[in-house]
DNA sequence: CACAATTAAATTGTGCACAATAGAATTTTG
DNA sequence: CAAAATTCTATTGTGCACAATTTAATTGTG
């Protein structure tokens, strides 16, 4: 039974992923500052300004974050003026979000951000690729085990 | 100047490390539901039962986070009787976190959690070395920057 | 010793993140 | 076509996470 002792928090892997998850945050608010924008919130104007127009259904599935997260920050960005909200004319259930211009704007400014990543931390897309695809595997894999 | 495209969510290191972090958070909910925890509850657990009698300071030193975060966190399980806070006697600007006998108990039924998680995703600690390090030396760096 | 600078924790305020629930619309099934 | 099941968004409540500020104690310097 005690074969197997507690591990060390140094030495977990979950930690790892989640020290560096506030590192990145940290590291992204200065420049996100100037655009004044949460981290959260340039994630979502990063599936924005690829697809515009999208659910917030989808929203979530492509962020892996529900309704109950997604909802008070889109209408926080709404009452901004950057986008806006409105039912789905064919499926009313559905809450369907749109950039502003403004909030197309911000794209112009935002170009700048991972240029600054980049140079801060030395990361290449493909520099960071592989690490990256482990992540995902990852990700899919623990979201995956649900159903056991 | 539009040489550079502003790039893909899913082409992003920054996101992959955010989804992982949350994808773990939700793996370990069920089973650290079990012991009335929250992942960063058991994340200060993890160090607590490493070393006992420890200062906020230290404490957030080693989580990587402000005691605007681990002050209410260590209160919370206060209340609930697991651990102790009290004015070091030295210098009684710190608090030292100590462990109740509860709080100490709690460590067997946590040996679990570790074998539930290498089951359930196949990650050996071994297994995944190369990935965690990977991930704290990405974290040194983010952090390390800071200063330009 | 006295006064300034530093250190440490707590407090306040904003913004995620998710579980649980509710409510409305659509789809399925008999 | 009507009832039941499903789908989707919103709401409520709890708990991080961090910036900025405040308060208290310690350390350093003359």
């Amino acid at each position: 039974m005690a074969d197997q002792p507690m591990p060390h928090i140094d030495q977990m892997l979950c930690f790892a992923v989640y020290a560096a998850g506030h590192a990145f945050t940290r590291f992204y608010k200065p420049r996100l500052d100037a655009l004044d924008l949460t981290y959260p919130q340039y994630l979502v104007f990063l599936v924005l300004w690829e697809r515009d127009d999208i659910t917030v259904k989808a929203l979530g599935d492509k962020l892996f974050l529900d309704s109950g997260t997604i909802t008070p920050l889109i209408k926080r960005l709404e009452a901004r003026g950057l986008v806006q909200r409105r039912r789905d004319e064919d499926d009313e259930r559905q809450v369907r979000i749109r950039l502003t211009s403004e909030g197309r704007a911000l794209e112009a400014k935002a170009l700048a951000i991972p240029l600054a990543v980049v140079e801060g931390t030395g990361l290449s897309l493909q520099g960071a690729e592989a690490l990256r695809r482990e992540l995902l595997a990852l990700r899919a894999r623990l979201d995956g085990v649900e159903e056991r």
